[in-house]
RNA sequence: GCCGAUGUAGCUCAGCUGGCUAGAGCAGCUGAUUUGUAAUCAGCAGGUCGUGGGUUCGAGUCCCUCCAUCGGCUCCA
């Protein structure tokens, strides 16, 4: 007999040799049949795996995530046997489950495959799915298993095999396709109801530009056709939320092909929202000890040449521009520290005055190739609300984690709930990507750690992430489409004080280097307010909308009443729109709905004898009449709640 | 930059397998209407169909080039 821990706590014996579906079965029949995969002792099983020791058992349906996860790794080797039949001589790769979906990565030789092909690879895979062929797992020798692939010429997974050890090589059959493979499936194919092919697209082997581009063909499966449907309305309510799509209706920013691609051009309503969200971290850097410094959009190749960014991305920048006649090169300033760095460089500075603190919304350009640039949220000219923080090494942990402390309440303040905080680090096996020693490293990013660990904030660590002179922790939000974007960035940094020679006189007499704190609450303007647009599908915080309030007249009769409501609430600082247009009251109200207007004022003939208005709520909500006074103590309490969280 | 898709009026879209002066709704303009919680009515105006080439008696429609956009890959100081 062996001993099993369930999920729950509860301990079951069971006679050695149990298969995991008949420990499930003996839950009860209805559960059994749903469950799809399991872990054993932290290892992901096949449903069909034996038990023969103690140990604790979790079982996952659709439900879960792990189940999710099986159920579309198994659907890719359904896809992959479904171009393998459909397409002769392909090579099969990798096809991992993603988060919605799965993929696999085809090398389809001098074929090529378009969205034309999808309705044909979906209706193979229903027809392989319908056979309900068993996933069988098998251990392979490596030399059996090579043999298999070299006589399919397949070199990717040869070298896939390659790099594996002897004994942990193992097949997975269905029907009469084998895939190299570690585990993971559920029972058959047949469970799979429901299938999708969304992309194609180029996807480098092993994610290496240098290497061949394959074929990365994308997709999502169901157990119900039914949830398939919904996940695809879902998707189109989703991309109802671009940023791009609600800038353009709201009037925000605009691009045009004559500035030049990724050149966002802000319109005057989204210039105000920019500038609204300026001063409210302006008004908090304030209070944190900040100064505001300004710097030119142009710097000497020189400078960026000390700072090491020349020669790093030099190359592939926008080049240096000259001079017409002393031949001088200047860059685009594609970052401000070099900048800050020399206004720190410009003082003698004593510990007493440490920490040093210079903020600045410094407007930077970066040359994105073309195919990654994205709405406002991958651009060649934007700005960070960057500052740099010259500090002590004693006073490092405390001023990183005030940083912290402003960035969530930049987050809180925006409603940014679902943020993940990532510290990411250097991939320590690719020293040549960054610069400084082995032992800066050490330091900054224990900095890092330490101060994550004493805000007590939960957190992911992402290898290969850090920039090339230090390790940051950075904020991530998602957007509509679920993808994760950087938005707020904290970085520690020993290299460039020691680049551009800072120092600081100590107790001791002795000059001392300080360490660098770089750090951007929204990252950029622009990539924060496309993620909060998606975020709040355009409803934006009543404090930061273009438009509070729209004054909506029953009929220019009463457009002197009007006036006067309007003037009362600019005397308050309410932001209102005066319609007074012909129309129709529904379509002044359908009107202010489009444009996401918070609050609407109805005026008529009642209004004006009671001296009054009437309030609708963005949505249709009736708050009935009331006050001019009482409507502006809504408003400032709505705004005050925000910012008292 | 690479792979795939898309590109028709300010916006959203129709235009079948190539065949009359390229259509609609919204927005705009003009006029009428003076309106009570999501579109009042009428008229007018608006496009060298992304660009450049080609095939054809004839191209929005087929082919090629380039550009831009979208979904990915790579990259992201």
């Amino acid at each position: 007999m062996i001993n099993i821990t369930l999920k729950d706590g509860s301990k079951k014996s069971f006679p050695k040799g149990i298969s995991v579906l008949d420990v499930a079965k003996s839950i009860s029949e209805g559960f059994a049949r749903n469950v799809i995969s399991a872990k054993f002792n932290d290892i992901i099983i096949e449903t069909t795996t034996f038990l023969d020791t103690d140990g604790s058992l979790e079982l996952y349906t659709w439900e879960d995530e792990n189940g999710k996860k099986a159920f579309w790794h198994s659907s890719s080797h359904i896809l992959a046997q479904a171009i393998q039949e459909l397409y002769d001589g392909v090579k099969l790769t990798i096809g991992p489950a993603i988060d919605k979906g799965f993929y696999y990565d085809v090398d389809f030789g001098d074929k090529s495959i378009s969205e034309k092909d999808f309705k044909n690879i979906e209706s193979k895979m229903l027809e392989i799915a319908r056979e309900k062929h068993d996933f069988i797992m098998r251990s392979v020798s490596k030399s059996d298993a090579l043999k298999f692939y070299l006589s399919k010429k397949n070199e990717y997974k040869v070298e896939l095999i390659k790099n594996l050890n002897d004994n942990e090589i193992t097949f997975c059959d269905h029907s009469n396709f084998t895939d190299l493979c570690r585990g993971g499936h559920i029972p058959n194919t047949g469970i799979v109801k429901a299938f999708k092919l969304l992309s194609v697209a180029g996807a480098y082997w092993r994610g290496d530009e240098k290497n061949k581009q394959l074929t990365r063909v994308y997709a999502i499966s169901f157990p119900k056709q039914k949830l398939l449907n919904q996940y695809l309305e879902n998707l189109e309510e989703a991309k109802k939320r671009d940023h791009r799509k609600i800038g353009k209706q709201l009037g925000l920013f605009t691009f045009s092909q004559k500035v030049g691609l990724g050149l966002p051009l802000w319109l005057p309503k989204g210039a105000e929202l920019r500038s609204r969200l300026e001063t409210f971290l302006k008004d908090a850097q304030k209070k944190a000890g900040y100064e505001m410094v300004i710097t030119p959009h142009i710097g000497q190749k020189e400078l960026y040449m000390t700072s090491g960014h020349y020669e790093k991305y030099g190359e592939d920048s926008f080049q240096p521009i000259g001079t017409p006649k002393e031949n001088e090169e200047f860059l685009l300033k594609p970052m401000n520290c070099p900048h800050h760095c020399e206004i720190y460089n410009s003082f003698k500075f004593s510990y007493k005055d440490l920490p040093v603190r210079y903020a600045e919304f410094g407007t930077v350009y970066r040359y994105e190739q073309s195919g990654e640039l994205h709405g406002l949220t991958r651009v060649r000219g934007f700005t960070q609300d960057d500052a740099h923080i010259f500090c002590t090494e004693d006073q490092l942990n405390e001023e990183f984690k005030n940083v912290i402390d402003l960035v969530l309440y930049v987050f809180r303040s925006l409603g940014f709930n679902n943020f993940t905080a990532q510290v990411s680090l250097r991939d320590s096996e690719k020293s040549e990507k960054y610069i400084g020693s082995d032992e800066v490293w050490k330091k900054s990013e224990n900095a890092i750690l330490k101060a994550v660990e004493d805000k007590k904030l939960k957190y992911k660590i992402e290898k290969g992430e850090a920039a090339f002179y230090g390790p940051k922790l950075d904020f991530m939000v998602k957007d509509a489409l679920d993808r994760e974007w950087q938005l707020g960035t904290i970085q520690v940094d020993y290299n460039l004080p020691e680049r551009f020679e800072l120092n600081y006189k100590g107790s001791d007499n002795q000059l001392h280097r300080p360490v660098m704190i770089h750090r951007a609450p929204f990252g950029s303007l622009e990539r924060f307010i496309a993620i909060l647009l998606e975020n709040t599908a355009g409803n934006l915080p009543i404090w930061l909308i273009p438009e509070q309030v729209a004054i909506l007249s029953i009929s220019d009769k009463y457009e002197k009443y009007t006036k006067k409501v309007l003037n009362l609430l600019e005397i308050n600082e309410i932001r209102a729109l005066l319609d007074n247009r012909s129309e129709t009251m529904g379509r002044k109200i359908r009107d202010a709905e489009i444009n996401k207007t918070p609050y609407m004022i109805i005026i008529g003939e009642n209004e004006e004898k009671e001296n009054c208005i009437s309030l609708r709520k963005h949505g249709g909500e009736d708050l009935g009449k009331m006050s001019v006074d009482d409507f502006v103590k809504i408003i400032n309490n709505s705004i005050k709640k925000i910012f008292n969280n």
